[in-house]
RNA sequence: GCGAGGGUGGCGGAAUUGGCAGACGCGCUGGACUUAGGAUCCAGUGCCGCAAGGCAUGAGAGUUCAAAUCUCUCCCCUCGCACCA
């Protein structure tokens, strides 16, 4: 144990004794004006959870306080704020399940959190701090809303959405993971209900083409390719006769019109609309009582790919527009209403599931494209679909084109006749906005039963949240505002008649779509943000947050930042400039017996607290970086942290005798001066390239060289000293600011600069060469630096472990590297 | 099924314009100091072997003076998407 309190280190000692100092001279406020460059260093924020941070958390917010204090430190005005992202499902159902109301639950979870936050030791400007279910911010998230709904951005729609009857409310597309709720991994079932829902699809292709000039991880954007997923292709319209003789127009989507003259039988899903009005009087019921059994499957089991297709004939016809051959009408439920028009042209010579479809039913299988490629039975028939390019044949006038061409070539043909035209589709749907719960922000919505549909004048916002007693989902289709009669009526705003409000509330993601802007401006009274502030601070210069936001978060928020830049409230349509992806923590869980993600259900989170009382901040900070590379998952050990605690003892060490000994620049010997320097590029090297492990693994380097008894004695210049300190102090802020304290300087560490390195200073002057025979190092060889090949051949040659190895073979071949190697090729 | 990423000591992980594989840390072994050591310091630590030496980056082939790194074939793991016409 330490003898003495002032040379020892007491990480906890220091670390509340500056921060409170950091605090009294306000050290992490963010200065409105300044003559520095501006960076906007963002974390994801969290939602106040009741089980507070765990180790994973920490990472993600360690990371980006290492990076914010390193800008700071490059000469940066940094902006890292700091907030809560408070209304929604997690924080309301922890609410229900402690059985407190939400804004009490809300207050403490955060009040708990933010201690947590607070003992990371980031600069956090907590004067900053937002919190997206506080009437001041809210008010702005409903003005967003009808800015949204003024443009016809948002609308009302009765359609068969997602329903988890778990959490009684509405999911949006996006939330439902494999058939499943996102949050409590309820099967999702379908309800028939009116809902809010926000234009998404229009910005699809700029969300989709913008993403070129973003700074992410592929992965990550690709996700949102695919999530978007545009394709290009036709419409082509068939003509429909029912079997009554009436005769329709039917749009089908492809991405194959090439295969046109392959149409065997036209699809219709079972909610199309066209559906009851063609079907035959002998198909009626069969038809029908496929239709309801298909509305009555769950997403989860209609898009089960190995499930065997199923379809009723509806015994209408079609006639294809190019050849003029009639196609019998099926209605089948692997076509998707959703998707491009809800019909399709089956073509099962050249799609999979069209073919499965067609054998099972026996209809027809033509082949329009030729390919040697195609799998066939002895007879010459398709045993598979042939979905490849090939060259068009049994297709009249375009006999002979190579399928490429012929997409084109048949579109333009139909277009010409006004049978069809090129069109892109996108997966993407239309983003459902209401959600029938409690503890979000009402949809500012009036209905008025002579003006209809009203949205809530500027004026009158926010719609505050009622408080009520009962919270709790109804599970009737209404949120429980429903059974509130004093927020439910309410005057007109356009005539002041008696009119109703709207009583969803909006989902979990509609605050944190925005709160970017807010944070530059956090206490603007009349408007959301303001824009010169807004302009000057974003786009947001580095994300950091979990790469379980790919879609959601990061979909939803580039699409608030296009409508308001389109609108004309910001001068930049991309939020986030650069997004970096943390990997999770992941521990062995004794529930599973798998090594799995940190979280309550597995039963392998590992609490901050207790590390840090025992250890300190900057300890688990260092270890959350060491534990490995930070944008890949790792693994918890509870031992590996002892390793990095010994480090900071040894740092404080160094230092402490440093300074004892400290010899003026000229006496530091020339080694010292190397390795100072040498640990300026690596570490400024590292930090750039985000590896932040190995970043630290040089420290360590470092020490290992300077903290011996020789080298102490020896002397370190205070240069080399400072150059360590201010290296070190964004890993470990408290010890760094500490130790500069100690070595007589007055002002924080963090007003020093970031040191540069002289790069003639990083290499020695002699290097240790590898010497090869046959390609198997034999031996090594220090020779002086650039030493020309003729002379390092020559002391090659008289190694004795080189003759050893030559004996009585020749050297027919060397091969020599400048200062690297020496290789000898003997037979 | 499709797409992306990844397989390196007992463990976490270093090293890719091809050039000494295993940096750094954990753990382990031995030693020093000690009443004591779960503190600290010193030494050692990929595997086999007394040694010389041999063998080693998921498996197998190839290119090369030289391969964790490049090429091909295959296996395994993780993540994302999954009837999107």
């Amino acid at each position: 144990m330490p003898r003495s309190d002032e040379s020892a280190y007491l990480p906890r000692k220091i670390e509340v004794k500056w921060r409170k100092i950091w605090e009294e001279t306000g050290a992490h406020i963010t200065p409105e004006q300044s003559s520095r460059p501006k960076y906007y260093c963002l974390d994801m924020f969290p939602y106040p959870s009741g089980s507070g941070l765990h180790v994973g958390h920490w990472r993600g917010y360690v990371l980006s306080d290492v990076w914010a204090r390193y800008k700071k430190l490059q000469g940066f005005n940094v902006l890292h704020p700091m907030g809560w992202d408070s209304f929604g499902l997690p924080a309301e159902n922890d609410a229900i399940k402690k059985q407190i109301h939400p804004e009490i639950c809300v207050r403490r979870n955060i009040d708990n959190m933010k201690r947590q936050l607070m003992e990371i030791g980031a600069m956090y400007d907590w004067n900053r701090e937002i919190n997206t279910s506080s009437p001041e911010y809210y008010r702005w998230t409903q003005w967003i809303f009808i800015q949204m709904y003024n443009q016809g951005l948002a609308y009302r729609k009765e359609m068969p959405v997602n329903w988890c009857p778990k959490d009684k409310t509405v999911l949006a597309n996006e939330e439902v993971i494999d058939g499943r709720c996102e949050r409590c991994q309820t099967k999702v079932t379908k309800r028939q209900l009116p809902q809010w829902m926000l234009r998404i699809t229009a910005y699809a292709e700029r969300l989709l083409s913008d993403l070129d000039k973003l700074d992410w991880p592929e992965k990550v954007k690709l996700m949102q390719r695919n999530w978007i997923g545009r394709s290009e292709g036709a419409t082509i319209i068939f003509n429909l006769i029912s079997a009554s003789g009436e005769t329709h127009n039917l749009q089908v989507f492809t991405t194959r019109p090439d295969t046109l003259f392959g149409a065997t039988y036209v699809v219709l899903a079972p909610e199309h609309p066209l559906v009851k009005n063609i079907t035959g009087v002998g198909q009626r019921k069969s038809v029908e009582d496929y239709v309801r059994e298909s509305l009555e499957k769950s997403e989860l089991e209609r898009t089960q790919v190995t499930r065997e297709k199923t379809g009723v004939f509806t015994g209408a016809m079609a006639v294809n527009p190019v050849n003029g051959s009639r196609v019998p009408v099926w209605v089948a439920d692997y076509v998707l209403a959703h998707y491009g028009s809800g019909a399709i042209m089956a073509v099962p010579a050249h799609d999979q599931r069209d073919f499965e479809f067609a054998r099972k039913y026996e209809l027809p299988v033509v082949e329009v494209i030729s390919s040697n490629q195609a799998v066939r039975d002895a007879n010459g028939y398709l045993l598979q679909a042939y979905e490849g390019e090939g060259v068009m044949i049994n297709s009249g006038c375009f006999d002979g084109l190579p399928s490429e061409k012929g997409k084109r070539k048949v579109v333009e043909w139909l277009k010409e006749r006004n049978l069809g035209d090129f069109t892109v589709t996108y997966k993407l749907r239309d983003w459902i906005f209401s959600r029938q719960r409690y503890w979000g922000e009402p949809i500012p919505i009036v209905y008025c039963e002579k003006c209809g549909e009203v949205p809530v004048p500027e004026k009158n916002l926010p719609v505050l949240l009622p408080r009520v007693e009962k919270y709790q989902p109804s599970g009737t289709g209404q949120s429980p505002l429903a059974t509130i009669p004093e927020f439910v009526n309410t005057q007109c705003p356009g005539c002041a008649s008696p009119a109703k409000r709207e009583t969803d509330t909006m989902p979990q993601w509609a605050g944190s779509s925005w709160y970017f802007l807010r944070y530059p401006n956090p206490h603007l009274k009349d408007a959301p943000f303001d824009r010169q502030t807004v302009d000057k601070w974003l786009p947001v210069d580095c994300y950091i947050g979990g790469v379980e936001h790919a879609i959601l978060h990061l979909l939803y928020a580039r699409f608030f930042t296009k409508v308001l830049y389109d609108l004309g409230y910001l001068s930049f349509d991309e939020p986030f400039a650069r997004l970096f992806n943390q990997g999770m923590v992941c521990k062995y869980s004794e529930k599973t017996g798998k090594l799995e993600k940190m979280s309550k259900s597995k039963g392998n989170v590992v609490n901050p607290d207790p590390l840090v009382e025992q250890y300190g901040t900057d300890t688990v900070r260092v270890y959350e970086l060491f534990i490995g590379p930070p944008e890949l998952d790792s693994e918890w050990s509870d031992q590996g942290i002892e390793g990095v605690y010994r480090f900071l003892h040894r740092a404080w060490k160094w230092v402490l005798s440093a300074k004892e000994h400290l010899v003026s620049g000229e006496k530091e010997d020339q080694e010292v001066k190397r390795q100072i320097h040498r640990l300026t590029f690596r570490v400024t090297e590292r930090l750039e390239g985000f590896k932040f492990n190995t970043a630290i693994s040089s420290f360590m380097e470092f020490l290992n060289f300077a903290l011996t008894a020789e080298r102490i004695k020896a002397g370190f210049c205070l240069e080399t000293v400072e150059r360590f300190l201010i290296l070190l102090s964004p890993f470990a802020p408290h010890l760094a600011e500490e130790l500069w304290e100690k070595t007589n300087h007055q002002s924080s560490i963090f007003t020093a600069k970031w040191p540069d390195y002289d790069r003639s200073l990083l290499e020695a002057e002699t290097v240790e060469i590898a010497v090869q025979v046959n390609g198997k190092v034999r031996d090594t060889l220090m020779i002086n630096k650039g030493e020309k090949e003729s002379l390092v051949l020559e002391k090659v040659l008289a190694l004795e472990s080189v003759k050893r190895q030559i004996g009585e073979k020749k050297v027919v071949k060397h091969v020599f590297i400048p200062d690297r190697i020496v290789n000898l090729v003997v037979k």
